[in-house]
This record gives structure tokens, C-alpha cells and sequence, in this order.
DNA sequence: GATGAATGAGTTTTCATTCAT
DNA sequence: AATGAATGAAAACTCATTCAT
């Protein structure tokens, strides 16, 4: 029920399981429904079992938000360091997303799906790693700005909204089609969509 | 329960009524968190009389998505109408979507939370309704690149994703925002970064 | 769900009769053993009828205590109101108690069981509604005392706890009895006994 | 699983133990509102182990009233032999009770509790030991209306209730209050008072 | 003997839907 | 047409009991 040690243990290899299994329900009936029995049976276990390591349905996706999906923002974090300038780092980003949600398309669903609904009822936890996102972003940007490669004269906000909202809909357009191309293909186009959009005509390393 | 005249019968207005009392309803707490008896509240009906103008719970977001999304997809086509070049189409698509979103938010807010889950449960209708806007945009898209505005190397479908995505996190941020600022304030500045990300340079109008 | 009218709606009916179907249930197997579907059937109504009444399941034995147990108790304050000295007011507190209790032996088992549980449990409702019981019992022993039909050596605190023991067992040993004899014809040797013990020997009526 | 055998070795210990740790949580929380995992921790050992020593939920509350009650009980039974004439050997009991229940709180407030809802369940074995000790009591009265120290007009069966009522809710007040003062400090008090109200005002020895 | 993870039967509770008034 | 009390199927959740280690 405590945090999942990463550890290899049995007991947190069944946590994995069933997380798993529920991303999978999730994915393909939605949170609503899905029941806890469907779940169970993913996973191969009892219904009993599930409460052995969630507190209730609600906690499964709350493990799913401050667990799964902070990990793999985390993993967003290492490879945008990995970059000195901010072409680099935003290129980075989006690549590492789209192969991410490519590789792990349920996830990418219960993602897309679920969070709007929970950002809107202001759960704090989702609005705390939402905003996780947004910050590396924006944060981006800003360097970008100082690197004079993007447009000084647009607000941050808004440059955020643009790469955000064109990165959400190519992996949800993805995700809702028959997904015969591959998600990672569409990153290099997008990047540079973004830099003749909010680019300065720098073409930043000199 | 049949399709609504449009007209201002006695029974379509309860519709209406009812219909709108639902959106708010699911604007405020999520679909599945509604329950009739909280429509029926809002709505200043018992639960029963729902059942006499929508056939089922669900039945009223399929109406929702139907008849109402559809009028306002209707009114953004007349809108673009209206614009004989791509790019002032665009903009007036655009400030059209805004603006109507703006002065509906508890729609908007079921629109952009509800059709995702929607999008992937395959519900037809959903899709259908979806492509109505989507193919209005490429269209948009196809025509700019025959008025020589838009990029022709770039495939209609990622312009589209593009604009769309950065269209519908812009109306995400403002809704989940306090809203202290104009929706329709965005459509400028959007649109003006969309020329430049896939516009060829040429002005459109010499 | 919320105060029951003492009238004669429709709705009260039902009230009054789910609440004593679950009496019975209560009385027959206990609170804990008893289940929802047990007393809806008792009822005879359906589950989800039971919640339209009721809160929860505990919400019944709660309006049991507060409604149905507090009534008979202001029946019990009536009783003793009618007469003016104090042994006369102990004879008929003790009589209609008993005779309250005869009449209605599953509300009795009720009490006598679960009070105490509760009593335990530090629930105030409980608590408050056993003192005003006690708290009608040390002020007829006061008066008592006051007119010289009881003994001023003894602690008030003591007195009621004799006598209140005494009557709770009279009853529940006729309860758990095969209920031959009339309760009721407990009342007067009781109270012969309580005279004898607490009384000065003086005759109260000079 | 069987009968505890009463010396001292390693299964009689844990088979103690246990048994101690249970009536601990029912005396806190109740019967039904204790897990076999409360009492398994609060005894220490595994939830599994329990049932090394116990058959069910159930029978531990058996082992209690069979084994743990009568232990007291005829401790009762010694001291009451201890005495020659009946007004002695009440006196020795009723000492002896409020001793033995102020001791063990936690015993008494099990006993006191749960007996009433098994009593009404005609639960054999509680009826049993209910009347080994109504019997003890029955059978000093008799003695002491042999002796002349019981008014012979009295029903036994009143008389006992009658004391039997009044211990019961001179331990219930205790156990529910603050328990500030001494609960054997109530002995002699109501032994006085069990005379002056069944006695015949002769001394019993001349 | 001891463990404690797993089980699944059994309960409470919710709520979309119906239908007699 | 409108009502809203009643329904009961469906769901989440609990916990005594078992059994492989």
C-alpha cells in the first residue's frame, strides 16, 4: 500500500502486476469502466488481492499519476539535460516523449485520457505533476530565449501551449488511429514546425 | 426522444432545458460522476421526465454531442465561409472557436474533457462528429497550399494535428485557468504563429 | 432520512415500517449478524428502499435510540409526572417501564443488548440518552430523600444504581425466559424490595 | 485446540497469550468490530497462528466465556466456601466479584458486553455458565432463608435477580466512567443494602 | 510450529431506470 | 405529460480462513 520499493522483491513485482494489468484495463474500457474484477482478472489474481497493495480503485490511478508517470517524466528530466542548448533540449524532449507513449501505448491512453478529466476537478496531485511538465517546458523556452533562437516578443505562456497542445494531438491522433506509422517519426517534423514558428531565423549554433 | 425541432415548441424547449441542466451538470462534476437525480435538480424536473425526452444517461451526451456540438460546428463552417482566402478562414475558424467556447465553457468543458474517452472507445458518432472539424481544417490546409500560403512539403494531416492540438491546449489552459483573461484574445497570436510555422512567407494577399 | 413526522404521510408509514422490521431483524439475530437484505426482506421491500429512508445501516439503530427509545422515554417522564411524591413516581416509573418493555419485547431485546456496546463506545447520542433515564431516577430518589421516604446516608449515585440494575435484570431475565409470566407483575414486589431497602421505615404520608 | 491444559508449557503460553491479546481488542472495540489481524498484532504473532491455537473467530470468544470465565468463576465458588453462614458468603462473593472484575477490566468489560447478545442467541454453553453462577447465588439465599436472614416470603428467584441486577450495574457504572474510584469499595455498600431490603431484621446469630 | 499472502464469499451501498398515480 | 418512490442489478470493499513456504 506504502511506496513501491524499486527494488526486485516479490512482494513489489505483484504491485507492478497489477498496476500494470489496471493500466491495461484502463486503457481499453476507461477508468470509469473498468471494474475491480476485470482488473483482477488482467492480473490473474483475486479481487481480494488488489487490496492488498491499493487502498481502493481511486488509489490505483493515484498510483498510476505520482508513480508510473513520474518516472517517466523523470526520464524526460535526464535526456533534456543531456542537451546544453534549448533546440536541443526541446528536440530531446519530444522525442523522448513520443517514444515513451509509443512504447507504452496504454499508458499513453489512461494518460491522455484521465488527466483531463482530473485536471479539471483540481487534484492537486495531477495539477503538481502537470505542472512538473509545463515548468520543463517553459523553462526551455526561456533558455531559448536567452540563446536568442526563439522570438523574444512572444509570452512564454503561450509558446508553452503551442508545443504542448501539437505534441498532445499527434500522440493522441496516434493513439486513436490504427497506429500504423510510427509515433517517434512525427518528432523531427514537429520540431521543426516549432522552430519556424516561434524561432527567431537563428539557426542557433552559429 | 426523436431528433429535436429546431423550432420553440413547449416540448423542445424542455429539452433544451434539460439538455443544458445536464451539461452543467457534467461540466461541474464529470459524466460519470453525475447522477440523473442531479440533472433532474439542476434541471427543476423529477427523474422521470428526463426519461421522457432522452432515452438513457448516456443517451444525453450522445444528444450533447449530436445536436449541440453540431450546431456549433455548423456555425464555425458558416464563419469560414464567410472568408474567401485560407488564411482569413483560418482566423475566423479560430476566433469563431474561441469565442464560442468562451461564452460556453461549461460546453467546452464537457467537449474537451468527454470526447477523448469517447475518441477511443470507438464510438462512431464521435468520430464522425470529429472529422466534421477536422476535415474543415484540412480543407483550410489544402487550400492555403493552392493559394501558395502554406508549405506545400508539409502533409495536410500534421498541419492539421498542429493547429488543432495548440487550438485545444490553449482552450484546456484557459479553462482550467481562473479565466481572468479574454479566450478569444489567443486567436491573434495563435494564428500569427501558425503562419509562421507553416506559412511559406508569402503574405497571402499582395 | 431526515426527522420523521409523527403524522400519518404515506412516507412516515414506510419509515415507521422499515424501522420496526429491522427491530425485529435486530432482536432476533443482533445488530451485527443482522444484514440489509434480512431486514428489507422482513420489510418486504426492496434493499435500495431501505437507503431511501436511512443513511446507512448504522443509521438505523441510530434513529432506533434517538427516535423510538426516546419516545417511550418521554412516555416514562409522563408517567412519573402524574404522580406528586416520590415513591409513588419511582411505582410508576417502574410499572411503565415494565410494561413498555412487555409490550414491546423486540425493542426491549434491542436496548438491553446493544446499549451496552455502545455505552462502551463512548457514543454520545447513547450517553446522553441513557442520562436523561438516569438522570429521572436521582431525582426521584432526591425527592425521596427530601420527603424522608429515603435514606440521607445514602449516596444518590449508589440508590440508582441499585435500582436501575435491579430493573435491568428483571427484564432481561423475563426476556431470556420463555416469557410465561407477565413482566408487568414484577413491578410491585420491586418496588416493595426498594422501599425496604432504601426506606426509613417512616410512611412518607404522615 | 483442544482443552488448555492448565500447567505451564510453551503451547499453554501462547495459547494465554493469545487469548489475552483478544479480549484486549474486544474490550476496546467489540466483538465484531475486531479483526483476527488486530488481535494477531496486538498478540504479536501471525494472523495464520491464531488458528494453530483457536478454530474460528468464534471459538476464542467460546475459550473465553468456557475457559477464562469459569477460571473466575470458581474462584467465586472458593471464596464463598471460605464463609459459613449465607450473609458471609454473599459478602465474600460480591467482594470477591468486584475484585476480580476491577482486576481485569478488560475481562469485565467483554463479559458484561457480549454476554447479553449471546444469552438472547441461546448459546448453550453461555447459558451454562450463567446459571453456575445465578445458581451460586440461588443457593445463598436459600441457605440464608434457612437461616432465618432472608425473608422466607420472597421468591428466590426475585431475590437473586434482584442482587444479580444491582453487582451487574454497580460494575457497568464503573467500567463506563472514568474509573476513578475503587470498584471494591462498593462492596460493602450494597451488601448493606441487600440486607436492610431482603433481611428480616433478625442478626442470624443470636 | 509459524508465517502472512492470497482467496472469494458475503456485505453494504449506489443509482439508472421503471411505472403506478 | 409529469412525478418520484421503488426497484434490484452491479460495484466496491472487507475479512475470516487457508495453505504453500
Amino acid at each position: 500500500m506504502t511506496a513501491p520499493a524499486t527494488g526486485g522483491s516479490k512482494k513489489n513485482e505483484k504491485y507492478q502486476h497489477i498496476l500494470e494489468a489496471a493500466i491495461r484495463t484502463f486503457a481499453r474500457k476507461g477508468y470509469f469502466n473498468s471494474t475491480i474484477s476485470q482488473i483482477a482478472r488482467e492480473a490473474g489474481v483475486a479481487d481480494g488481492t488488489i487490496y492488498l497493495y491499493f487502498k481502493s480503485k481511486d488509489d490505483i490511478l493515484d498510483h498510476f499519476f505520482s508513480y508510473k508517470t513520474r518516472e517517466v517524466f523523470s526520464r524526460f528530466k535526464e535526456e533534456v539535460d543531456k542537451a546544453d542548448n534549448a533546440l536541443d533540449k526541446l528536440r530531446n524532449l519530444i522525442y523522448r516523449h513520443l517514444e515513451e507513449f509509443e512504447t507504452n501505448p496504454d499508458m499513453a491512453v489512461v494518460y491522455q485520457v484521465e488527466i483531463r478529466l482530473r485536471r479539471r476537478l483540481s487534484d492537486d496531485q495531477i495539477r503538481e505533476m502537470s505542472n512538473t511538465y509545463f515548468d520543463l517546458v517553459s523553462s526551455i523556452i526561456t533558455q531559448g530565449q536567452r540563446e536568442d533562437v526563439v522570438r523574444r516578443d512572444l509570452p512564454v505562456a503561450l509558446v508553452k501551449q503551442f508545443i504542448i497542445g501539437a505534441v498532445d494531438e499527434v500522440i493522441s491522433s496516434w493513439l486513436y488511429s490504427s497506429r500504423k506509422y510510427r509515433l517517434v517519426s512525427m518528432a523531427e517534423p514537429l520540431v521543426e514546425l516549432f522552430i519556424r514558428g516561434i524561432g527567431t531565423g537563428e539557426s542557433g549554433s552559429p
